[in-house]
This record gives structure tokens, sequence and C-alpha cells, in this order.
DNA sequence: GTGAAAGCGCTAACAA
DNA sequence: TTGTTAGCGCTTTCAC
């Protein structure tokens, strides 16, 4: 069996003895608008359910410049929070028949504009990006150029685009007050040595809650190139054994994941000492012993909300929408790490 | 600022006062081979070089009939084991000017025809697929049509592909005679209700090495839909401590994680009783209390002989190999969950 | 109501 | 050594 001879519009008309544009105008809906006749219509919907016809997606695009690929670029697609909601948005997107280019930018500025190169080449319909930090004249230029983009995760100060994502100094300020209000009070924050939204303003919540408790601040602000994991660990390790500290509020999921393993490293029944806090939730949080307080971002929400919204842009009559900013509700979820403990 | 005036081929050509072939023909680097001279050469590269030119992909492939795009269709993106093998696979495959389209078939017959239809529309180079159990057929014909098709994970028998995997009954086999090298002999394995290769490999080492010594078997199949997540949790739930066992052995990592679950949320302290021993490895079970002994997969070493594998397919010179099956070592990763326990 | 024909941007067989 | 030209398969303007 070799290949099956490939349909065409063209094939069909022939077959039919009707001209490519009849044909081209039922397949895409337009009949009634154009008034063919309805047993026309008929007849080429029948004979092209027959043989399974189905139009090259490549030639469309070519003529209509259309792709019907949206990108979803984040910093690293394997991270079980960013693997998440690309699944959802996955499924979104099928539904729609759009398809979906996952990418992996690594939160560098080199590696998001070549990314962004390759899809414009590709004439992307749509741009779902966690950004780097320097990229904000890129995201520019996109926007000039009338490309649907959307920003989640963080944003740039000074730059109205769309965006999805959540309100980080809040919930970081609620979580530290979850903290004080459970007994702790030298409560230190790991972080991420970077002036991105996200973390800056999880920084900004931990520093309102502490200063308005009266309580010292305490920060550790890791490279996100941090050489090998090991001097990450090292860094954390120091941290956590030096500092006199009663509580240890990470600011995303991996260096949490660090800071267990460093607990668990040397000293595992130290961990019971102290409070323990997570941005971003996992699943083995709730088996670690103990479970692991965290405050959990609405992943599914954001997913619906992207997509949402992509499709909104990507359509004709609603691109222009003016930037809509969408916030979700996080969520703080107790458990035993952060119980009040005995000092 | 307004979109930048596109260019062409045809542009280029007019500007140069020179064809379209000539121009073509040096970006193609066949300029040698057609005898165009070096300046002729010199000049077209550098006014490419100055206005920035990249050709259109989609005309490109609508042309040659090739889109450099690849199918990675895998049963979960999101889950770790997929998500961490595709963000190999995403690196290897941009070097390479290869762009990655990700996606899910949730290991169901109709959702992985339904994808491979689709991009059979958009003419897709090659397919790496984690198969679900039934279509056999449709990754016959993808092959009759001479597409580059490599199975990981599982296969078929009997079809003849090119695969990528390892040798799940020997690992399975020396997972279980590690359980009873350290004094277990009530065994409970815990697996899906599937003829899936890999899965029924991993239940033959299972059996083998308890047959061989004598010990019973105690097998818990779960089906892949087992409705809710509670109703499967349940089913392990009454498994664990109903069935008498001293040692449990998961053969895939969301089992463990569920199987975990119901050690937390119903008697914690008795999971130091029990022999566990995992298929797949996480980070989280070396952070586990106990740290959980498993079975690696060389994940890396997957996704770089996937995409080595499938770029010779996608040469011309080297697309007619005979159906080549890489089959990799696993690693056993002994922890704290199989020591010998006090019965 | 339907059809002819142009053209999206590129490649490559054939001519010169 | 370089140019002319015919499509890849589709959409859409304009003409009938």
């Amino acid at each position: 069996m070799k290949k099956a001879k490939k349909h065409s519009v063209k094939g069909i008309a022939e077959k039919l003895n009707i001209s490519p544009t009849t044909v081209s105008f039922v397949l895409n809906g337009k009949a009634k608008e154009k008034k063919i006749s309805d047993e026309m219509i008929e007849r080429v919907l029948a004979y092209v359910k027959e043989i399974n016809y189905k139009p090259n997606q490549l030639a469309q695009s070519l003529r209509t410049g259309k792709s019907k690929i949206i990108v979803f670029m984040v910093e690293d697609i394997s991270n079980h929070f960013f693997a998440s909601i690309a699944r959802k948005i996955e499924d979104l997107a099928y539904e729609q028949d759009y398809k979906v280019l996952f990418c992996s930018n690594e939160n560098k500025d080199k590696k998001s504009r070549d990314l962004i190169q390759l899809f414009k080449d590709r004439q992307v319909d749509g741009y779902i990006i966690n950004p780097s930090p320097g990229i904000k004249k890129d995201i520019e230029a996109l926007i000039q150029e009338d490309i649907p983009v959307i920003l989640f995760d963080r944003y740039f100060p000074g730059l109205k685009t769309h965006f999805v994502g959540i309100d980080n100094e809040e919930a970081s300020y609620k979580a530290t007050l979850h903290l004080i209000e459970n007994g702790f009070k030298k409560i230190g924050f790991i972080t991420l040595a970077t002036t991105q939204t996200q973390m800056a303003n999880r920084k900004k919540g931990y520093l309102k809650a502490t200063k308005e408790h009266g309580l010292s601040e305490r920060v550790l602000e890791i490279e996100f190139e941090a050489g090998n994991p090991q001097s990450k660990k090292e860094l954390i390790k120091e941290f956590i054994f030096k500092e006199d500290l009663d509580a240890i509020y990470f600011s995303t999921n991996y260096l949490t994941q660090s800071g267990l393993e460093v607990f668990k490293e040397n000293s595992p029944e130290l961990i019971d000492k102290f409070g323990i806090l997570t941005f971003d939730d996992h699943e083995f949080f709730k088996i670690h012993t103990p479970t692991i307080s965290a405050i959990a971002q609405p992943k599914d929400a954001m997913a619906s909300e992207l997509m949402k919204l992509m499709l909104m842009l990507l359509k004709k009559s609603t691109k222009d929408l003016p930037p809509k900013e969408i916030i979700l509700k996080t969520e703080l979820l107790p458990r035993q790490s952060t119980l009040l403990k005995n000092h």
C-alpha cells in the first residue's frame, strides 16, 4: 500500500465538474453568504465526506497567513507548575483546532529572543509567554506588529499587555501572616536573586508582614544560575542552620525541593523544629513528613483564562481588546509544617 | 511602527538584479553545486544578512513537503517522567532547527488516532510515540507511508518498528530480587490493568522472581480509568492493609504517589513496617520519609537516543534503516524503604 | 449562483 | 553560470 492519493480542492472540483471556488466556499462555510444552491452544497459535502478529504493546513496557512499554532513559552516545561498548565492548555487548544508549540526559555533573554524569532518565521498566531527578565522590548515589538501576546506569571512594569497571574504580594503577605499567627518570629525567606515581578512581589509581601509585626527581615537570595545544584544547597544549608531562624518560607517550588533535600541530607529530625512554608503546591507536599504548608496557585483556572483570552484575541472581531489583566485567587493550604512548634 | 516590510526571495532577486533561482540556490547551500560564482554568493549573502531575511517556513514547507516539525506524543505530558524527557527532546530538536509538537493521548486510542490524523494534515516530518494499546494498525499505516516513527517506552509485539526503551522484565526481576534479598517474603505488586508491554513485562519480572524463590504472587491490577482518584486509593488501601504483605512494589510512579498518600492519610507510622519499592524515580523519593527505593529509567539517555535516531531517519540517506531497537540500562537505587525491617 | 484566475513565498526542472 | 517558469494547495476578487 503506497501513500493514498492526496485529494485537493482542485481534484474535488474536477470530479464534481464544478470550480474550485465553489468547493472552497462550501468548505469554508461561506456557501450561504455566496448564495450557493443547497443541492450543490449537499453534493460537495457528501463527496468530501466520502473521500475523507482534509484541507492541507500548510497551503491554507500560506494563503491566509494564519498557522493555527500558538506558542506556550515558559521557563522550564519540565517544572511541575508549568507542565500542569501546559497539559490543560493543550486540551483547550486542540478543542479549537489549534496546536501548541511548547518551549522553555530557561529564563534567559537570548533563548527567549531566538525562540520568538523562530516562531515569527513560522507565522505563529499567538504567544503565551512567561518572560525572561530582559525581553520587554521584544514583547513590545510583537505587540506593535499586532500579534496576540499574553504574559503570565510575571510582567513588565510600565508595559501594558494582556496578563494572567496572581497577586503575589497579597498572597505572600497572607502567607507570612500565617506564619506569624502560628507563633513564628524569626522567619527566613529564601528566594531567587531577580527583579522579576513575581519574585519581587513575593518578597514585598514578606517584608510588609514582617515589618508590620516588628520582626527582623532575613532574606536569602539565590542566583538563578547558582553553579551546580550542590552549591545552591550549600547556601541554603548555611542560611537555615546558622541564621537562628524558627521558620523558613520558600518563594518557589524548586527552592523548596532543595531545602527539603538539605534537611534530609543533614539533620532530618531538625525539620520539626522549623515552620516550613512554600509558594506553589505539589502533590508530594501532602505526603512529605511533615506535610508542607503551601500557597497554591490556581493552575487550572490560569490555563482556562489564558486560553479563553487567547481565543478572543485570535478572533478578528475581538482582537483589539484593551490590555486585560486577569488576577486569580491563590489558596493557602495550612499543613503540619506550620503548626505551632514548641520553642 | 508598523510591521516591517516582509522580504522575499523575489524581492531580494529584484533588488540585486538577479533571478530568484540564484538567490534560492545560495540560500540553500547549493551554490557550489550549481557553480555560482563566489562573488555572486558573497553579494547575496551580504544583502540577506543586511536585511536580516528569514525564509518563510510555511512556503518552504508547502513546496518541499517537509515541515521541520516532529511530534512527541505521550500518555500525559504533565507526568514527571514524560515532561523530563520532553524537555531534553526540545533542546536537541531546536539545535537542529526542528520544532516539537508535544501532545498527550491519555493512553486512549481515539485520542491517539485523532492526533495522528491532525498531524498528517500538517505534514509533520516524524513521530515519537508512546502508543496507546490499540493503535498498532495506525502505526503500521504511518510506516507504510514512509513516515519516520519511533515508539518508546512500550511497543507492539510482532510489529517491527524503531524503538527506544528499557528491558522492563529484567529491571523488574532484579528489583523484586532486591526485595527478596532484603528479607521480604510477602511482596505485593501494584500495577495497571493493561496488556501493554511495559507493564506486562514488569509483571513478568516480578512473577519470575517470586516464583524462583517459592514466594506467593500477590498482584493488584488497577484499571487505567479507575473512576476518581479516590476509588483508586480505596483499592490500594484494601490491598495494602488486608493482604498480609510485608513489601509493596509499585509498577509506575503515579501509583506510588497514590500509595504513599494512602499511608499518609491512614496510618503514617505503618509505612516503616513495609518494604516499599517503585518503578520510575522522582526527586521527591529522596526526600520522603522513609526515602523510597526506586528503579530509575535513564531519561536523558532516552531523549538523546530518540533524537539521534529521529534525526537519522529524517535524513534521506539514512531513512531506510532497518528497525532499530535501543534498549537502555536502568538503575536500581536502594534507599531506606527497602532496608531489612524487623518483622 | 458559479467560475477564471491571481497569487501567498518558495523550489527546482528546464532553458539559455 | 544564471534566468524563466511552473507549480505546491489554497483563498478570494472580480467577472459572467
